[in-house]
DNA sequence: CGCTTGATTGATGCAAGTCAATTATGGTGG
DNA sequence: CCACCATAATTGACTTGCATCAATCAAGCG
């Protein structure tokens, strides 16, 4: 959060109270499983996750990948069984705690209660951004917006990447993201390539014409552009 | 709100002066323009809406339809600008207030902010229903998935509705919302008819089998299967 | 009644999927 | 350090689902 606002001293300890307990996840691992009941929630605190859901024809959708401090599992917190999957893209670090301390954040820091709402709503933007994605543009853009997103969301993490960055996802992976076979996003990167905005070594992706990308993938950055002035303010 | 919870006295005032104006907004005009900016938001009274973006190349993408109940602009209160466009898709009722009146909500009411936070999930998991299906679903399956949402919602509101209900979208309105042209859809609609899951007539929709329906749509009612019983407690 | 908007249908094209084979790449145990 | 294996990346040949283009039909409606 506190990239976004300046916390006060209660606000602070509250949200480090979330912090206490640390759980490590191995790369690959399933956090919380689709369909099954699960109250608790998670900050990411270290590596990589995604979101995904199984579909009856085995096929799957990634629907998020997850970065450090981003919580997991809100929407499985409204839900009596979780709608979406957890799983560790790398070796990670979380922070689990439950429903009730959510709750109680709620009753004494409404700030952060707006918070959260706020982070929901950049959350679902991003969403949208992507279901436009799939609805209505090209392969080349998808897989295009997929690489910008990553670099920036590694960036609020590591502010030393700056236009090279390790993938740590596999072209399968990629192309659950984006609704592409691997096949497909193989050729995509390809043409990237051969178009001279991207180069790639061992894994390792290097933005080299950064505006051509954004122009060919639509993209917009949503951590930009917020508007926070009218949150409530903090009680103490 | 009121449909899932029970509210105390005091709530329910809270709720009920953000529905004290009341606006008027005509079959297809624009409440609220995409990258334009505004600070209200507002509760949809009366009336079918939708929520949409625009492509550099035209093309547009309906991201969600907004039925009576729903609030809307909460994305846009988070931003300067806001994301997406909100249009009228029948004559609409809207009340209008400002952020400040759901910041007053926060700090004096926890258990609503709590559910403005639950609505915002339900929304998004019917958003990354949405994401999987465009990015892993067949067309077919698409148009199912959105005749289901839409006699759902609808029957939300009226509960006469039982199987058969007034489609109120065009068929380019379907295929900007499934990632389809109008032409598809219409193919689409016919197969259904044909393989016996719907009948058509008059801009009327019935739905024949639903269970045929629901296999092939894929389709999970994300208005079900909550947990609220974790909510902070109301303050009076 | 003509005009406009939406629905319908057919013919054809292309972006992305599928299938299949080959080539890295990296980890692991001998 | 190498041989082996599993996993991922790459490339080519072919198929297909949906788009595109183009008519025609139907239904309000001023």
């Amino acid at each position: 959060m506190s990239e976004l606002i300046a916390l006060t001293p209660g606000e602070k300890t509250a949200l480090e109270k979330l912090e206490e307990r640390q759980r490590h996840v191995r790369r690959g691992a399933v956090l919380q499983r689709e369909n099954e009941e699960c109250g608790e929630l998670f900050i990411l605190r270290r590596g990589l996750m995604m979101s995904y859901v199984l579909l009856d024809d085995g096929s799957r959708q990634i629907l998020r990948f997850l970065f450090p401090g981003d919580m997991l599992g809100v929407s499985s917190a409204v839900y009596r069984e979780a709608p979406e999957t957890l799983a560790a893209l790398s070796d990670c670090v979380v922070s689990p705690f439950d429903r009730a301390a959510l709750a109680q954040i709620m009753i004494d820091h409404p700030r952060l209660s707006a918070m959260v709402l706020v982070y929901g709503q950049i959350e679902r933007v991003a969403l949208t951004d992507r279901l436009a994605a799939l609805g209505r543009t090209s392969a080349k853009a998808r897989v295009a917006a997929l690489l910008l997103e990553l670099r920036n969301r590694l960036r609020g993490t590591d502010k030393t990447i700056a236009n090279a960055f390790a993938l740590g996802l596999t072209q399968e992976e990629i192309g659950d993201a984006t609704g592409l076979t691997a096949v497909h996003v193989n050729r995509m990167l390809r043409q990237l390539e051969d178009d001279g905005m991207i180069a790639r070594e061992a894994g390792r992706v290097t933005i080299v014409d950064e505006r051509a990308l954004v122009h060919t993938a639509n993209y917009v950055n949503r951590y930009e552009g917020l508007n926070l002035a009218w949150l409530p303010k903090p009680r103490d």
